[in-house]
DNA sequence: AAAAAACAAACAAACGTTTGCGCTGAATTA
DNA sequence: TAATTCAGCGCAAACGTTTGTTTGTTTTTT
């Protein structure tokens, strides 16, 4: 026995005989409705079971207590880190979480983006795909006034609201890290040239090695797409060289996995003939045998967590004038695994 | 210089002079509205950049192409995975995606769900929380004709939609497997007895002792609380056994791993002295040097992508009768890592 | 040439809620 | 007693769109 037609406010004020505005402002305890009123009104709608339609009151209210959230890939853990981090932040406020991932495919990212827009999601998150170098159908958000915030892929430009991980504070630490170890010739795997990170990740590089007196030999610096195979070509230049590094900074784990396998069947035995060190830290390291021999914790949650608390901030701030964009740099920490 | 109002249909319609009726029925390429007309219309829409407001539309056509999926970890391979079956299908229909976490947290569910339900989503797809009981806020779901497909961990009454893991056919295949590596004493390491899938394991466990004539020893099945000290107690009743398991079958890659170390540690090497088959079929498995024997693949996306079209058939489904619920067994592949 | 059919566009209601304003009657004040 | 206040509630517009019905005009038919 199915009640198709759910209650609305109109259904309860023809019970009790009263106009929609007086039960619209009895159901939000407005003081200009008289106690009696308020509480026939709060009673009748819990007998009826009455919830009111959201459609209805985003449309109205121009705002929609949803944040959109767009990433490459929601099955790496750094980012379902982040996203428990914004769906816990914005849980607390009443907002909810609506999810697009880009597969790293730039054109899969704007239309994510045109259809947040369009369904009037108060606010979005952005961690850029791989490859995204023109960022038009983001600036053009702003013709909405829709905050946006990026995070750990964020783009170069400072005229946007980012939180991203410390990549100078935690390559430092990295390379210090290999150079107390004793070695002098270090690689790097970055990931795709349009990545800004991988710009400071060389960098950083080439500063910490000015400091030591040390020569720049840029050929050390190698690029991959982050596949498996282009893993092994970024190797495969690395190795050919003709002094060859002790020691490689990948991008990430799971590059440097790949790096780690790629060495492996040419008969390079990881944490003894070569080295890695990679960022992000994945759980998993506690169970290899032969794990990279630090990396990186990034703190995903945090990252997430910032991003949001800076969304929110911004969807809350009233007037004409913007805040100022943040720089939000979130500091990692060198987690060793083998000493 | 901001465009703070944004052009609609009524705009549209005042600086052409002719009517918002007409203007929607052109931009929807309506036969009753003149080529003259029409081409007008969206030359203008285009060089305003007109978008239609969706959150009206949705208002009006009281849906919103949207599904909610509830879940209780986003950061679990599985469920991320289960997540982008999900979002692909829906996608290609043009739904989007409003995820929730439950934290395994009852409350928390029961929150998602009503918030869900409130923002009008189309359908909700729901992985249960691990201590979920009481089935009440789904069946309430009923009386807004919203429907509901669960998947993975799935009640046990079959008046629901439900798409699982098939699993008697995976743990035959386990059991299988190691019975032909000449193993006879098979442990087991379920989940907590709480579990339908630890009942699951048994049973099958059982049935294919007796097809093969074996004596059953129950001693032989632990449960653990999935922590790394739960399986440690696990591992280390099993092993004080007067005939302990020369393999052991546990609920997940997780779980192996804290038992392969827990074995290490008490210098039983694994795939010699000590054997694991376990279930999910981890990526990372390809970067173990000593993984566990073999793992059942359980085609996370795969549930996802089901799950997703019965949701979707039961969104377009017209009609009075509502749908026979379905039940849904996804099997699953077992996978050799070492021979 | 008149009637019928076909076309093109306008009218108006509806979806459920919020909210500024105005109205009524009773209580308070002068 | 008359003027003032104010509590309590109703009216109506508005948000942007869709869609059934109506109106007016042109074309076709007989």
């Amino acid at each position: 026995m199915k009640n198709k037609k759910l209650p609305t406010i109109k259904e309860i004020a023809k019970q009790l005989n009263i106009s929609v505005s007086t039960v619209s402002r009895a159901l939000h305890d407005h003081p200009s409705i008289g106690l009696r009123t308020k509480s026939r009104v709060q009673e009748l709608a819990k007998e009826l079971g009455y919830e009111p339609n959201q459609t209805a009151i985003f449309f109205k209210q121009r705002r929609t207590f949803t944040i959109g959230v767009v990433l490459p890939y929601l099955i790496e853990d750094f980012f379902a880190g982040a996203i428990s981090g914004i769906e816990e932040v914005v849980n607390a406020s009443k907002y909810n979480v609506l999810i697009g991932q880009s597969n790293d495919d730039v054109e899969r990212e704007k239309a994510i983006i045109t259809a947040m827009k369009n369904q009037r999601v108060d606010g979005i998150i952005v961690s850029l795909s791989k490859h995204t170098k023109n960022l038009d159908h983001f600036t053009a958000l702003e013709r909405y006034d829709l905050p946006v915030v990026f995070f750990d892929r964020v783009p170069a430009s400072n005229t946007y609201n980012k939180v991203a991980f410390d990549m100078p504070h935690g390559t430092h630490q990295a390379i210090s890290f290999l150079m107390e170890k004793g070695h002098r010739r270090i690689g790097i795997i970055n990931g795709p040239k349009e990545m800004k990170s991988s710009k400071e990740r060389t960098d950083t590089y080439m500063q910490v090695l000015q400091k030591k007196r040390l020569k720049i030999d840029l050929s050390l610096v190698a690029y991959c797409d982050l596949t498996k195979e282009g893993t092994s070509l970024a190797m495969e230049t690395l190795l050919a060289l003709k002094h060859p590094p002790t020691a490689i900074l990948a991008i990430n784990d799971y590059v440097a996995l790949d790096a780690i396998q790629y060495a492996k069947s040419k008969n390079l035995i990881n944490n003894k003939d070569i080295f890695f060190v990679s960022y992000a830290n994945l759980p998993i390291s506690k169970y290899l045998e032969n794990p990279p021999m630090a990396s990186i914790e990034q703190y995903p949650k945090k990252q997430g967590e910032k991003a949001a608390e800076i969304l929110l901030s911004m969807i809350t701030h009233e007037g004409p004038d913007p805040l100022e964009p943040q720089n939000i740099l979130i500091p990692g920490e060198l987690v060793v695994h083998i000493r």
